[in-house]
DNA sequence: CTCCATACTAAGCGGTTGCTTAGGTCTAAG
DNA sequence: CTTAGACCTAAGCAACCGCTTAGTATGGAG
C-alpha cells in the first residue's frame, strides 16, 4: 500500500467511487471527525463546516448521519477485504507474510478510517450491521484460510488454527487504535515487524 | 484471576474500594452502560435507571458523567497493572507466560471494564487523561521489562524487543474488542493460547 | 427569454442532553 | 421532641441535537 496523495491533503483513493465530489468530501470529513471524536460525539453541524458546507447540506447527499457511518464503514471494509487477499504470492509462508504487511500496514496509513471501520459498528442500525457483518465474516475466512493453506502444505506449526488466525487478525486491527502518524515507526515499518512476528507465531520457517 | 461472584450477578471485586454503596452501584451500572454503547451514546438518565436512582441521584456522588468515567478508568487501569505486575514467577520464560495468561484472561473476563479502558480514553478531560496515560506508561513499561529480562537471560530470540513487546500488549488488550461471553472459548482458555502465542513470538523454548 | 432540475442555505422545530435547584425523607445525636 | 446532616427525588433550565422546510442561486435545454 503506497500513497499517492493529489493535490488536496484530505485526498484519498479509498473514496473515489463515491460521486459527485461534494458527497465525496462529506464522507471524507465525516471519517476524520468520527475517527477523532467518534460517532456519537461528532455533530451532523461538525461534519458539514469540515465540509465547508452548511448544516443542510449534509441531507442533500445522505437520509440521515448512520448513512454517513454506513457508507464509511461499507467501503472500509471492502477496501481492507481487498487489500488482505490482493496478495499475489502462492508460497503459503510468503503468502501470509505478504498479506499480515499490508492488512497491518494498511490500518496503520488508513487508521482514520479503520478507527471509524473497527469501533463504530455498534452505531450501525441492525440491516446496515448486517451487510457490514458478512465483509467481516469474509476477512475471518480469508485469514483462516491463509493459515490452513500453511498447515496442510506443512509449512506451519499451529496446534490451534483456529485460535492463531483470530490472534492474527486481532494483532493487525488492533493497529489501528495504538497508532498515530509521526510515530517511532512508519506503516510499512510495522507491515514487516508485523509479517515476521506472525510467522514466528505459526511456527513457520522465516527465510 | 478467578471471579468470586456473590448474592448479586453484578457485583465485581474490582470497586470494592468505591464507597458507599450506591456510589458503587452507580460505577457498576456506568461502566456497564459505557461499555454497550460508548461513553457519548449513554445518557445520565441511562445510568441512573440502572442504578435504580432518579437522575439526579448521579450528582450526589459524582461531580459529572465525565468524573464517572474516570473513576472507572482510573481504577480498571490500576486493576489492570496489578494482574500484569502480579505475577510470581522469576524464570523469564514462565514469567512472560504467567503475566499474559493473566493480562488477557482479564481483558476477557472483565471486557465490560476493558472496553471502557481502553476506548474511552478521548473522552476524559486533559487532566485526568494524564493521570491514566501514566499507568499506561508502567503497563507499557512491564511488558518491555519482561522481554528485556528473557533476552538479556538468552532465553528469548527477538530482533525487535520493542516492536515485540508492543505486539504483545497489542494482542492482549485486543481480547476487550472481540470478546464476548458464551463465545467459543473462555477467558481462561485465551490466556493459554495467548501465553503460547507470545512465546513463540518472542522466540522462547515452550516446554 | 422561459422552464426546470440540481445544489445549496437560513431559519427553526421538536426532542434530548448534562446538570441544577428546591424540597422531602430518613437516621441518629442532643 | 428538636436538630443536623446525609441521601435522594420532582421539576425544570439552557443548550444542543438530528433533521425539515421554505426559499435562493446556478446552469443547461428548448
Amino acid at each position: 500500500m503506497r500513497t499517492t496523495r493529489g493535490e488536496f491533503a484530505l485526498l484519498d483513493e479509498t473514496w473515489s467511487e463515491v460521486t459527485p465530489p461534494a458527497a465525496r468530501r462529506m464522507l471524507i470529513a465525516a471519517a476524520a471527525a468520527f475517527s477523532v471524536r467518534g460517532y456519537h460525539a461528532t455533530t451532523t453541524r461538525d461534519i458539514a463546516a469540515q465540509a465547508g458546507m452548511s448544516p443542510a447540506a449534509v441531507y442533500i447527499h445522505y437520509r440521515s448521519k448512520e448513512e454517513l457511518l454506513f457508507q464509511i464503514s461499507r467501503i472500509g471494509h471492502a477496501t481492507s477485504l481487498s487489500v488482505l487477499t490482493g496478495v499475489s504470492e502462492v508460497d503459503p509462508t510468503r503468502r501470509l507474510a505478504a498479506a499480515v504487511r499490508a492488512f497491518a500496514s494498511w490500518h496503520a496509513e488508513y487508521h482514520t478510517t479503520a478507527r471509524v471501520v473497527q469501533y463504530e459498528l455498534s452505531a450501525l442500525t441492525p440491516e446496515h450491521l448486517a451487510d457490514v457483518v458478512e465483509l467481516r465474516r469474509r476477512i475471518e475466512a480469508a485469514v483462516r484460510g491463509m493459515v490452513e493453506a500453511g498447515v496442510a502444505a506443512g509449512a506451519f506449526d499451529v496446534p490451534d488454527v483456529r485460535g492463531a488466525a483470530l490472534a492474527v487478525l486481532s494483532l493487525c486491527i488492533d493497529v489501528a487504535r495504538w497508532y498515530q502518524p509521526g510515530g517511532r515507526r512508519t506503516p510499512a515499518e510495522i507491515g514487516d515487524l508485523y509479517a515476521d512476528l506472525v510467522l514466528r507465531m505459526v511456527g513457520a520457517d522465516n527465510g
